[in-house]
RNA sequence: GCUGGUGUAGCUCAGUUGGUAGAGCAGCUGAUUUGUAAUCAGCAGGUCAGGGGUUCAAGUCCGUUCACCAGCUCCA
């Protein structure tokens, strides 16, 4: 008898007794579900026969890790229908990602969406012939003469990194198809049902423009066919809610030709940013922060004390005007720096919070762009926060608070990601050591958990991201809080302590929204469309049924307005079904049907745009639900 | 920026093997005066993204510039 411990509980099993026979015997659903199992950490075969005391671990498809197994199996059933296909194919990696897989791969001619369905129908058979994949290792001199014999040029790169460490390399064979891999695996190929080719684009081998552009071919897998369907359906929603889409057909904002990644606001988006600028506004005067605005563009020497000159210049917008050098700000922190200078400041002044909704421009590769998302100029909802050492923490915590009430105002959960020290960066050692130190003990303290981004922080200090997830499960990096104790030292900031002698500030950047646009475009997606009422540029639609209403909806209409509403009157010769859908479709959150009916009673008949007619209400009455609802911010 | 794809009316899209443009919606005009997701008819709307080339002839073929879309960031 050996004793396996399974999810923490150690149990009795005959020895050589397989790991799938384990699966089994714990359910079999389980065991339909397995794709793959971990015997003592390692990747292992779930047909291996345990000999002795070990930890099993069965990754089944509803946790990460058994799909990644699932579909890194996928993976493998596609290169090896390529490789059939396409004889001469090299193979470079082909790993699970987050929704699916893809394989790297060296094709001489370049594969359209016909050549995909090919390789589905290749996959297809591969699956019905159900290869059990094999586990075997190599010494690394035996990997290399077998992917020599193969001709695998990527796969011997890879072995030549490995075999530095000595260790034997692992493979997975597949019928004909051998790929140097590290596992886990499905036992054999026909455990996967539902497949599909999603998508294939160039990418350079090993992520670098200097290296070959290879082709990548994109797919997912799923245990039940009615998975990919539901799958395929959450895409097509994405797509209904693409804000790029909403933009134009709600009349949000367009960009243009003539601007590359600088989008114009139309009057409909100016209400909605006015909207989110104004809740800006008055949540940071309660927060005790005042407000600045610094100039659009200042000349090289500031950008060269700040740093940007040497560490940013690709991406600015420069020019020469007088024969001087000067730069749109890509950042507001310079012009921030300038204004702390313009008096002395006492240790009594601090901590001092200073922020600037101010628009910076940045010139992004014209291939990154992507509607409100990724643009060349935005509106960072930028602050500055000066203050003692002492004072790090409890700052940090005061804005992490504040991010926390704005993003559940918005109904948005999110994750906090710390990011440290990177390559190219500017102070010692010790500063970026108390800097980190001081950013993660702010977040212990007030119990957050957090991942950690190491090398992923700014030049100037390490950082906290906060991650947003909207209602489709995608996530955002919008709010971040940089400390700084570079900044400081090279614009010489100073304040007088209570000992009288002169002392450096230290300095936190930190952003709510992140950029308003951005924000504004990941609302669009989450709402699809249908703002919370406080945010609808237009609340309220009065649609009078025929054209000797409209003197009573136009009062209607100029009573909402009175009582602070964004309301219009649709005085069109239409059909009131005709208004309605109209109205429907700019996602309204109240119409307001007034004919005969309501005229001699002074109502109206309210329909909501996601319950329909709820019936008829004194005109005062509907004011002043609305009117709640609107300054409560609530949510629906 | 790189790889691939796309670019026809405000929007969504047709346009055959090259023979110089079409629909629906939106817009305008008229009729209709309407009760909870599209009333009918008429009119107008295009340097086919921009230069260039091949051809008797280019929306269509070639090359180029620009813009947009997907990916290049999850690494055996």
């Amino acid at each position: 008898m050996i004793q396996v411990m399974l999810k923490g509980d150690a149990k009795e099993f005959e020895a050589g007794i397989t790991a799938a026979e384990i699966a089994k015997s714990i359910g079999a659903g389980l065991y339909k579900a397995a794709c793959a199992c971990k015997i003592d950490g390692e990747a292992a075969d779930l047909r291996t026969p345990l000999t002795k005391d070990c930890t099993l671990e069965i990754l089944t498809f509803d946790s990460a890790e058994g799909k990644h197994a699932y579909w890194h199996t996928t993976a493998h059933i596609m290169a090896q229908a390529i490789g059939r296909l396409y004889p001469g194919a090299k193979f470079a990696i082909g790993p699970a990602i987050e929704n699916g897989f893809y394989y790297d791969v060296d094709l001489e001619q370049t594969l359209t969406p016909e050549d995909l369905v090919k390789i589905e129908a290749e996959m297809k058979k591969i699956i019905k012939e159900d290869l059990p994949l094999e586990r075997f290792e190599l010494a690394p001199e035996d990997a290399v003469k077998l992917m020599e014999e193969k001709k695998q040029d990527y796969k011997l790169e890879l072995i030549a990194e490995h075999s530095g460490k000595g260790e034997k390399i692992s493979f997975y064979r597949q019928g004909e198809y051998i790929d140097l891999c590290a596992g886990p695996h499905l036992m054999s190929t026909g455990h996967v049902k539902a497949v599909k080719l999603t998508n294939c684009t160039g990418a350079y081998w090993r992520a670098d423009a200097n290296n070959k552009m290879l082709q990548r071919v994109y797919g997912i897998s799923f245990p039940k066919a009615a998975d990919l369907d539901a799958y395929v359906t959450m895409l097509e929603e994405a797509k209904k809610r693409d804000h790029r889409k909403l933009g134009r057909d709600l009349e949000l904002f367009t960009i243009m030709e003539e601007g590359p990644g600088f989008p114009f606001f139309l009057p409909k988006g100016m209400i909605l940013k006015n909207l989110l600028i104004d809740y800006w506004r008055e949540i940071h005067r309660k927060a005790g922060y005042q407000e600045i605005s610094t100039p659009m563009m200042l000349n090289r020497a500031l950008w060269e004390r700040s740093g940007h000159w040497d560490h940013y210049k690709q991406n600015m917008y420069t020019t020469v005007i007088d024969e001087q050098d000067f730069a749109i700000k890509p950042m507001n922190c310079p012009g921030g720096m300038l204004v702390y200078k313009t008096k002395l400041h006492s240790y009594r002044d601090l901590p001092l919070r200073v922020g600037e909704l101010g628009l910076v421009h940045r010139h992004e590769l014209s291939g990154a762009l992507h509607g409100l998302m990724r643009v060349r100029c935005f509106t960072q909802d930028d602050a500055h926060i000066f203050m003692t050492r002492e004072q790090i923490k409890d700052e940090i915590k005061g804005v992490v608070n504040l991010i926390d009430s704005v993003y559940k105002t918005f109904g948005f959960q999110y994750h906090i990601e710390l990011s440290t020290m990177p390559e190219d960066h500017m102070g010692a050692q010790e500063d970026w050591d108390s800097a980190t130190e001081a950013l993660r003990a702010a977040i212990t303290e007030l119990g957050y958990d957090y991942e950690v981004n190491e090398g992923d922080g700014a030049f100037y200090g390490p950082k906290l991201d906060f991650h947003l997830t909207d209602c489709l499960g995608r996530t955002w990096q919008c709010g971040t809080i940089q400390l700084d104790f570079q900044l400081p030292e090279r614009f010489e900031l100073e304040y007088t302590g209570e000992d009288g002698a002169k002392h450096r500030p230290i300095m936190i950047h930190r952003v709510v929204f992140g950029s308003i646009e951005r924000f504004i475009g990941i609302l669009t997606e989450h709402f699809a469309g249908a703002f919370p009422l406080w945010l609808s540029p237009v609340q309220v639609k009065v649609l009078p049924i025929s054209e000797r209403h409209h003197e009573y909806a136009q009062k209607i209409a100029a009573e909402l307005e009175a009582a602070g509403l964004r309301v219009e009157a649709d005085l069109r010769n239409e059909k009131i079904g005709y208004k309605i859908r109209e109205a429907q479709l700019q996602k309204t959150p109240y119409m307001l049907v007034v004919g005969d009916k309501e005229a001699e009673t002074g109502t109206v008949s309210v329909r909501g745009r996601k319950d329909g007619d709820l019936g008829a209400m004194a005109v005062a009455e509907f004011a002043a639900k609305a009117v709640e609802q609107d300054k409560s911010r609530a949510m629906d």
